[in-house]
DNA sequence: GTCTATAGGAAGATAGAC
DNA sequence: GTCTATCTTCCTATAGAC
């Protein structure tokens, strides 16, 4: 039983790269079957079929995207440096996850009634993203920073960071870029997105 | 001789709507026969392959794109009222081509050797991209705006705008939005933005 | 230039041995 | 539980008639 355990979720394993990277339409089944050394006929045995496997990975890549930003660290900071904190966490999480990202954004409309009615099971009471809007809230109120819609700042946050990570090809040629270049102009744009978002917040 | 160049290019219209919502690996060569209604034999007799009508219409779609990003008109304006004006600009171009747009940052990672040997083809020189990185140049050194860097401004604002419309789904799970609530704050967005360029540029 | 017919192969899925 | 063999369907592409 150990053994099947395993081979089960070795097949998730490589059909979940298989899939992030090629998407539904571009993932072969004898591909993820080669590269988890098992016949194709061991990937209907576990999972159905091309469907059912790309939803389970589906809902897990989601899961695991909402919670690690749920479980993004919230030290008890001062309002501006909780921010710069947050941006440092976010950016990190795209350079760690951006095929993920691209994943979810480029699969996620197909398939949103499988997503919203198993959406409920992760837990999202008084969720990460509460939390933030009523801490922006309340500082608005005690006028450490200036007033904007909590969640219009919170996207405009999430944007910056994550946009030009998926947008890395188009910016390069855009700002005629080399290799180089735009690899180190994502490298320091958490420091311009700081000093933006300061700016923009600032009494 | 007519009739033939039209229908080429009623084939090339029909496929660029099914590229642009199927991706590459969607797409299926007897849609586009059905909906040009033709055979598939004429689809080869003028594209010769699926992949060389998927390069065309990608090389067009990526010209269409960078064209009209050129092309946005640039009213002699206040250099904060020129922002707004960009920022009205963007979201009413990306509402339009929002389809495009996801298409080109879906496909352009695997085609980014097609695109850099033909981008040349598209005049560059002196570009609107250039202009405004001068112009907002010209006013942060004349005190009128913050100093930023203009690429990095730039970048953020073109997050801000395009972002969100790429994430809807996501940002309406997370938010917890209805279709109608998701659809509401897309359209306040431009608000939201304007106001917080303002206060990151404002001295 | 446009069609029918079909080649040739790859894809997802299943039957049945072990 | 895992395999081989095979089915069926679908896809791209081509040959050849008109």
């Amino acid at each position: 039983m150990g053994e099947k355990l395993k081979t089960k979720e070795l097949i998730l394993t490589v059909a979940t790269e298989v899939f992030h990277n090629k998407g539904y339409t571009g993932a072969r089944m004898q591909e993820i079957a080669d590269l988890a050394q098992v016949n194709k006929a061991a990937l209907h045995y576990y999972f159905n079929s091309k469907q059912q496997l790309f939803e389970v990975i589906l809902l897990n890549s989601f899961k695991n995207l909402f919670i690690s930003f749920e479980n993004l660290a919230v030290k008890k900071l001062p309002i501006l440096d909780k921010i710069d904190f947050l941006i440092d966490e976010y950016s990190a999480f795209v350079r760690k996850k951006i095929q993920i990202i691209k994943f979810i954004l480029s699969e996620v409309d197909k398939n949103l009634p499988l997503i919203q009615t198993n959406i409920k099971m992760i837990s999202l009471e008084n969720s990460f993203i509460d939390r933030m809007y009523n801490e922006f809230d309340r500082e608005m109120k005690l006028g450490n920073i200036k007033m904007i819609n909590p969640r219009h700042l919170l996207t405009n946050i999430i944007s910056m960071c994550i946009f030009p990570f998926i947008a890395k090809p188009v910016i390069m040629e855009i700002n005629k870029f080399s290799t180089d270049e735009i690899n180190a102009f994502l490298d320091e744009r958490e420091k311009y997105i700081k000093q933006f978002v300061h700016n923009a917040l600032k009494i």
